[in-house]
DNA sequence: GAAGTAATACTGATGTAACAGTTTATCGGG
DNA sequence: CCCGATAAACTGTTACATCAGTATTACTTC
């Protein structure tokens, strides 16, 4: 969609960057400095400040004019915002899938349902899930769903998917020390109604799958409210606030 | 939406770029460069870069790596595929506002459908409208529609209607020299049942208003592919001609 | 010791300049 | 007159240096 021929620094810059907060490796509240960046890449800091303008529109990354860059968490309202753009969104793609998905894509969608649940029941019955493992888990739901949406055959579509999916991908793996329950065949038995379903069957199905995490995600923005995570505490005043907020 | 706080001079460019090629006055074809821009505004080319990277993101313009940049128009195909997603993001908009909007929402609503449609009767009486008075034609209808998209009252839904919108905007302004026939109560109909119709009749009222144009934008993309604009031409056949003048 | 204040070390933003390609104009030969 | 090669002008990209604002630290004062 966006550079089809030349790579520039700016575009390494920014894959770069981004994959390193997709993966965990750059968490939530991390400072970011385009100069220290810049020396680890081997490049100078202007292609860096480019690629977190663009990190900066998809809400990844936050910057202060003068004060710093910090790997971004997004708020409880933009997760609950981002459900109602991907039930359009979703929706939309499993009945357009149910219309009009070749053979090979059914297929396909039906051996990634099998192996995400399998991986997601594997990782249900542990205790607590490092982040790198969460993050893997939510990239391949991520797949899952792209399948979909990619099957549409439209790239503004399915950007669109990936978009809205972004900021919920960094908040679940980042947030969740343990798997919260969830049906043993949730994914299979989606997959089942998108393949073999009516178009308005198959919207259903994933109007349900989609809502499915939303009261959890209420539940752990009141959870938030009430504790607000040391991680995304700014910079500024942080030296009198934070002797009284972590005495309580 | 991006840039609460200060205002920097990337932003000022961003704009400045943005707003007049939404209004016509840098129509499609015309090559942008840095440094003229730069200087027209006052400015060093680095921001304007940085503004012309975000234009680019959002299929405004494009820009080959050493070769310059221009003001871009949607393909047929993307339009086509605008048309899917609008679809998706729409209807689902009408559902929520037919479910939810409050009373002064729903009024505001009929008003701005009144005076849409009044405006569009007088330019459909005209057998040639200028760009600037179609660019603005499409600008109130574009606010018509991002009016419902804001009811919803989440940011991420609303500011993905407005992307969804934006190539559309600028393909139907820049490209019809007289309007097409349309009903005479169009958005008056749609405001009708968006404020008094259940949330299902909403949703397909829009699905019909969304589809209205599909088959104007599939036979102007056939009359595109046989005789392209001269405007659309790039300066080579860049891609795979360069078998002519490899001057090596 | 606590609170306020000045100094310092950061940050992002931007201008300047140089570089590496691409396009276009010019010129010479058929 | 047309074609092809060469050179000039233009383009985006990037590095470096500098500026202005912020956050942190050290210091002073009560």
């Amino acid at each position: 969609m966006k550079r089809t021929n030349g790579t520039t620094l700016s575009d390494l810059a920014y894959e770069s960057i981004r994959t390193a907060i997709l993966e965990g490796r750059l968490t939530p509240g991390t400072p970011l400095s385009r100069r220290k960046l810049a020396d680890g890449l081997g490049m100078s800091a202007v292609p860096v400040g480019d690629a977190i303008a663009r990190l900066e529109t998809e809400g990844l990354v936050e910057s202060r004019p003068r004060a710093g860059t910090r790997v971004r968490l997004a708020t409880a309202e933009e997760i609950l915002g981002n459900y109602v753009l991907r039930e359009a969104l979703e929706t939309h793609s499993a009945r357009l899938f149910a219309e009009s998905a070749t053979a090979a894509q059914r297929k396909g969608l039906l051996r990634a349902a099998e192996r995400l649940d399998l991986n997601y029941n594997a990782l249900a019955r542990k205790p607590f899930v490092a982040p790198e493992r969460g993050a893997a888990a939510e990239r391949q739901h991520m797949d899952f769903h792209m399948l979909i949406a990619r099957a549409v055959g439209v790239p503004a579509f399915s950007s669109a998917v990936e978009r809205s999916r972004v900021l919920l991908f960094n908040w679940l793996f980042s947030r969740v020390p343990a798997f919260d329950p969830f049906p043993e065949r949730w994914h299979r038995d989606l997959a089942q109604v998108l393949t073999t379903g009516t178009p308005a069957e198959a919207a259903e199905a994933m109007r349900t799958h989609v809502r499915f995490r939303i009261n959890e995600a209420m539940e752990r923005s009141k959870a938030m409210a009430a504790e607000p995570a040391r991680m995304l505490r700014g910079p500024q005043r942080a030296k009198g606030e934070s002797q009284r907020r972590t005495s309580r």
